[in-house]
DNA sequence: TTGTACTGTAATAAATAATATTACAGTTAT
DNA sequence: ATAACTGTAATATTATTTATTACAGTACAA
């Protein structure tokens, strides 16, 4: 997660939930956040394929929210964005050795009791409570 | 944090753990670890500023734990590798935006509450804990 | 006092991952 | 038809991470 990816979504969502009833254009999400059209528009791909947008093609053509800012939480965005486990990735230690052989699965162990506490901890709240900040 | 830091810093920790009155040479945590020497010597100089371990130069030289392992919290060593936001980094939106302008600060809020949970929740295991599951 | 086995550190190269760019076929409104 | 969009893929660029190499410095031990 040393990426831009859950920034972007937040982003792209926040300014969804401010015009729920309008379809906006990726054009315009990528004016805001300052990255490429084609960028938002495979991070859109992702967050329709999660539930969160729905997309119109075509002329006058953009994204909207498929539900309210109200049900979705922030841990559903960070579960569509990520990636890589929390804490980072492993090694591919040496077998011969007794730490070696056993260590990945207790690491696996480790990253996931956290990811769940920090899933805890994001499902607290929901994209209106963040977007609600801006206005 | 999508980097091998933190899981080849507790492999290190752990190995030093268990032979808590030897130095260990630099070459043979690299071969568990299975990553190259000059890597581990660069995590043990990080290891050692936040003064979880103590190395000796030159012949029959190595590396041990400087205090002991039940005192070495996971979340230390989880700060100690640190680089980035745990949700990872922002964008540099368009200020003319309202929300561009703005969602950075609440990206940071959102940011710190998270890391800090999580770092809550790895303080409740030490290197003791973890190593106790290899013996 | 010399050889051997280490550390500490830096410079460079190689590999991997993330992002930007470009392109274009397909869709829809007018 | 034309214009304004989406969806998606291919490629290029940039950034980050890891590996490699090298070597001066330190300490032990014969």
């Amino acid at each position: 997660m040393n990426n831009l990816r859950f920034a972007t979504a937040l982003h792209i969502l926040t300014l969804l939930s401010q015009q729920p009833e309008e379809l906006l254009p990726s054009e315009y999400l990528a004016g805001s956040i300052n990255v490429n059209a084609a960028v938002v528009r495979k991070e859109i791909s992702n967050l329709r394929n999660h539930g969160f947008i729905q997309s119109k093609e075509g002329k006058g053509g953009g994204s909207m929210l498929a539900k309210p800012a109200s049900e979705i939480l922030l841990s559903d965005i960070y579960q569509a964005v990520r990636q890589a486990a929390i804490l980072g990735r492993n090694n591919a230690p040496n077998p011969a050795c007794p730490v070696g052989k056993q260590i990945n699965a207790h690491l696996e162990d480790l990253y996931s009791e956290a990811e769940a506490n920090l899933i805890r901890s994001l499902s607290k709240k929901t994209l209106a409570d963040f977007a609600r900040q801006f206005s």
